[in-house]
DNA sequence: GATGAATGAGCCTTCATTCAT
DNA sequence: AATGAATGAAGGCTCATTCAT
């Protein structure tokens, strides 16, 4: 057999890629991010037909990452109110920790580059969340808000606040309590 | 005078660049909004020495509409969320009678071309509603918060209820509701 | 008013064509067939939006090139023979001024690039020929022929001639009388 | 032993290449004439070094499969016009068999990729066809005439009437006859 | 030998910007 | 000031060829 293509190589031009887009936007060039992965700029496009492909992948990519870690070590009983905080420090974490997934993340969002499919992909990515999602509305007042909105609402909410705290890095905890705060009574108050 | 030839040049420019952008992104090219404005590509090059610099102004500009927009006929008194409820509607009619103006924002809110300066001249204009926005947040639980977190609270709860009336026009009224119920747990909850 | 597209550099473009394909065949960079006509790589796609287009147009300039030197200083009457004898000497005499010209057209006459609606085009110019054309034919055991392959054999022989001729350029005068009467046989044998 | 597999390959590859060109011409990518052999990218560069090297195999392959068709049943005495109009119906019967062949051939001939050597040695394999080319410019006008320009005449005269076949196969057999006849006045009329 | 991923030069085309008219 | 052709630097993508497996 020959060389196989490798996971290795394929997770390095997804995380070039981050990395280029934080800086560049979503024009950077392809080679660019080529070249950030160590690898040629032929290369990339053996893991990825088109650069619409690779982006439409990264988004999938950052989404599940940020969606894995949203859940993790949250415990599957006790106070409603203590789950949540855990996961809003989760979420926060993940921000901080990766600045530049968020950057990258916030431009593909409004991208017309990303297909209704692969938002569509997207959302069943993150199921998951959904049962978690689904108590967070069931128990209060998005009760009988359409999904859609509710879910908005809940990423307009959560998106302030780690742009926040991106921006004032050293006023963190209290941006994070504050947004916690404010997250709270969106939700239940 | 003569100038008044070019104001509207320029502003059917800007009119243009929204359109297009909301088409094809920010990638559009120059060409295409030139003609599109029906003037000349060399010309653009006459009001706005380069797209950056028609991008920074695009963006003044439609922040500005839509803060002229949102403060139409508010009351100056009278009771607060009348008058907030009042503002409210202002921006959901915003947003919905130029759906192509927030589609061009929210891509313009995440570019890496819009500069620092503009982004203060921007918050400058808005400064009208600097006394309004002081009365949201010193009569309730924003109080205590940085205003880099509470004005970035407040655009995220608006712009998920914008982008959720245009995602489905036709349950506006109820999305609008909603919306300002949560909107209002936010600032007042 | 700004710069109009010149009829001159469209030209230079279409002759740095020939010149090109005729050393480095029809794979070509448009880039080079630009540096060879002193334009800019980017001028060239404002006269040609594309490289087939160049390539189509090309087909269609040296076939009426070709058309009109074929029939330059052609009595209108006169013995059949000497009026043949005398267009041949026409075609031989371009061919032997214009080798580049014959290698391209030769290339483009098997090409994909060149569309059914260009070789339709080219015939449509090559109509002032066309009576000539039915003189040859009607006069002989042509007569009956289908006029495709009446067409396809007159060019044949012109072409095996012409191509003789460029291979062995010292023998022309011998070479052109010979293929002479073998075209005569074939009209009129 | 380990050779006749590998024949078989090389002989699919050129099968391949004949589809391939027929369809996208010499551009074709190599990668796609592997794939429509069977056989992994990487192979086709062990049977041909260069893709030149495989376009010069190529024409030697066709040429020497039509050379070989020619002959077929030809028989050693009889009339010379039996023994001409033989060949030419084996003639006309491989283009129709083999459009693609023809398709790939024309384009082949005029290519710069194919060297002198080649050429050389294409007209070696058609030898056997030698003696037959000689009995047919002796016995004739083509007698005292170049034989380059004899070659041409007649290959030019084979190539339009299997063109014109291969245009409207309808009408295969009136071409045929009138290709005949016109090819009969070229050597014999 | 076979495979197919890796490479990187090169290609066509686009586009922001400049400049002759 | 207006026009639109001219410019040339990129950019995305292709492809012949090489090489690890």
């Amino acid at each position: 057999m020959a060389r196989q293509k490798s996971d290795e190589k394929r997770s390095a031009i997804l995380q070039a890629a981050i990395r280029v887009i934080d800086r560049q936007g979503l024009g950077a060039a392809t080679a660019k991010i080529a070249a950030e992965a160590g690898v040629s700029n032929g290369s990339l496009f053996t893991y990825f037909p088109t650069k619409a492909d690779l982006l439409n992948d990264l988004y999938l990519e950052i989404k599940s990452d940020m969606a894995g870690e949203l859940m993790q070590g949250l415990p599957d009983d006790g106070p409603f109110q203590d789950r949540l905080r855990h996961a809003w420090g989760n979420w926060m974490d993940w921000a901080s920790a990766h600045p530049a997934r968020r950057h990258a993340m916030a431009q593909l969002m409004v991208s017309d580059e990303i297909s209704a499919a692969t938002r569509a992909k997207a959302d069943a990515i993150a199921a998951p969340l959904g049962a978690f999602l689904d108590e967070i509305r069931t128990g209060g007042p998005l009760r009988d808000m359409p999904i859609g909105l509710a879910m908005r609402l809940i990423d307009g909410v959560v998106t302030a606040t780690m742009d926040a705290v991106l921006a004032e890095p050293a006023k963190a905890p209290a941006l994070r309590a504050a947004g916690f705060d404010a997250f709270w009574r969106l939700v239940r108050g």
